[in-house]
RNA sequence: GUGAGUAUAGCUCAAUCGGUAGAGCACUGGACUGUGGAUCCGGGGGUUAAGGGUUCGAGCCCCUUUACUCACCCCA
């Protein structure tokens, strides 16, 4: 039996991991830029935290998650997304006696889904939190910062932005959500009646043809936001414009998971296929006080980096690899020896440089020279050895220029 | 979990009516004894996803299984 790579789960091979090391170096640049610090935390959390987190009712918690029991003793999950484990951490360290906080996050996450494009069992997102503050100032920095990134990225992308409302209003448009959509059951679709009671808001997100009459009528919440929330969806949208940020408003965008309140938004692209969302944010002002900790309000995204790779891929963006500076080819014994050492001396100067370590022919050291993305070539053999003087070689105009050995690193400086 | 499509060399794909599996790219050897990308000649590579059936004969037809892909649900 081959063993074969899970289901879901991806390789990125050196040829391609030059993406990720630019979204990564461009994400890290942007956060500090707008003040956020780095925070780590493992991809393993007790099950229950995401279950009273996240949702017991959600997909992501209920049919999704990689739960184990370790070893008989406690029940312990693959984090299927990364607030619950943040808001965990910021907790357990009295962290909110510090102020605000702006915290980001790069790494794997996990869910049990069935893979299609843009959809994998291990992913990987860029994620942010910002704890302590509940002005409407925060939400706008922090869309201004992700449209920041994807400007930087060279990536266009769409903006919705909607609010969900919070517990003095959700809970009763939500009542009377359902009692408008029960009231028309007859006319939607089989999945629809089914979110009635699981998930009513996404019947709004229905895309059945037939349930768009039901749903043009049905209650909006835009227009049952309590005053709080009005305001708050206001001085977010006249702080976007002031920054120049486009956006659409969009009644019908909603968020899968539970601890969402007021700001909800997601960046999309058309580059993605059907899963078109590239990231998606909110706030979850009571989310800290539901696992734990003292109320505090916060707001935070997850950019989804295999989508963000498939855009970048969809527009040719792929940074060159970075080759070494010089490449030593050898023509005889000795030539190898001097080539080992004079790479040796330039590796401790700080110059990247290769060599074949097959020897062999010449051919099939220029070819390996050309593959690796030298800038440089130098043949060395017995007289260069001897000499101390070389020929260097441009591999792209392939001139070559006498050098001596010893002002190489000079040279490949200059 | 549901639906559809696909499966032939490392990669991209051919193979007529069912008649002994081929090309390009890549890799590698040579033409060229110390200078690559062009050209020419050669070489290695395959249980045609797996198992079964029909047939004188199956890459091709039928059945089963598996994997992958896309979509639904849901989400990054």
């Amino acid at each position: 039996m081959k063993i074969t790579g899970v289901k879901g789960m991806n390789d990125i091979l050196p040829a391609a991991v030059g993406r990720w090391h630019e979204m990564e170096r461009l994400a890290r640049e942007v956060f500090h830029l707008y003040g956020y610090r780095e925070v780590r935390t493992p991809a393993v959390e007790h099950a229950a935290l995401f279950a009273r987190g996240v949702g017991e009712a959600t997909d992501i918690v209920n049919k999704e998650m990689y739960v184990f029991e370790d070893k008989g003793e406690e029940l312990l999950a693959l984090r299927p997304e990364g607030t619950a484990g943040t808001v965990r951490a910021f907790i357990e360290h009295g962290c909110h006696v510090e102020g605000l906080q702006k915290w980001f996050y790069i790494g794997p996450m996990f869910r049990r889904e069935r893979p299609q494009k843009g959809r994998y069992r291990q992913f990987h997102q860029i994620g942010c939190e910002a704890f302590g503050a509940g002005q409407p100032a925060v939400d706008v920095e922090q869309i201004a910062l992700l449209a920041d990134l994807f400007a930087r990225l060279g990536v266009t992308t769409d903006l919705k932005l909607n609010s969900v409302g919070d517990a003095t209003c959700r809970p009763a448009y939500l009542a009377s959500l359902k009692g408008y959509l029960q009231g028309h059951a007859g006319a939607l679709c089989a999945d629809c009646r089914d979110r009635i009671e699981r998930n009513p808001l996404r019947v709004l997100d229905c895309k059945v043809e037939s349930c768009q009459p039901v749903l043009q009528g049905a209650p909006r919440l835009l227009d049952a936001l309590c005053p709080g929330c009005k305001d708050h969806l206001d001085a977010v949208t006249s702080g976007l414009d002031a920054l120049g940020v486009t956006y659409r408003l969009d009644p019908r965008l909603v968020r899968g998971l539970d601890y969402y309140t007021r700001t909800a938004y997601e960046f999309a692209s058309d580059a993605l296929g059907s899963q078109s969302a590239v990231a998606g944010g909110g706030r979850y002002d009571g989310l800290v006080e539901t696992l734990g900790g003292q109320p505090t309000p916060g707001i935070g995204f997850a950019l989804g980096q295999e989508r963000l790779a498939l855009i970048l891929e969809a527009v040719g963006r792929a940074p060159p690899e970075q080759g070494p500076a010089v490449f030593f080819l050898s023509a005889d014994e000795q030539g190898a020896r001097e080539a080992l050492k004079r790479a040796s001396e330039l590796r401790k100067l700080g110059i990247a440089c290769d060599l074949d370590p097959r020897g062999g022919k010449m051919k099939t050291q220029f070819k390996q020279a050309e593959r690796v993305g030298a800038r440089y070539a130098v043949v060395l053999g017995g007289n260069e050895a001897a000499s101390g003087e070389a020929k260097l070689k441009n591999l792209e105009t392939r001139e070559e220029t006498p050098v001596r050995l010893d002002d190489l690193a000079a040279r490949l400086r200059g």
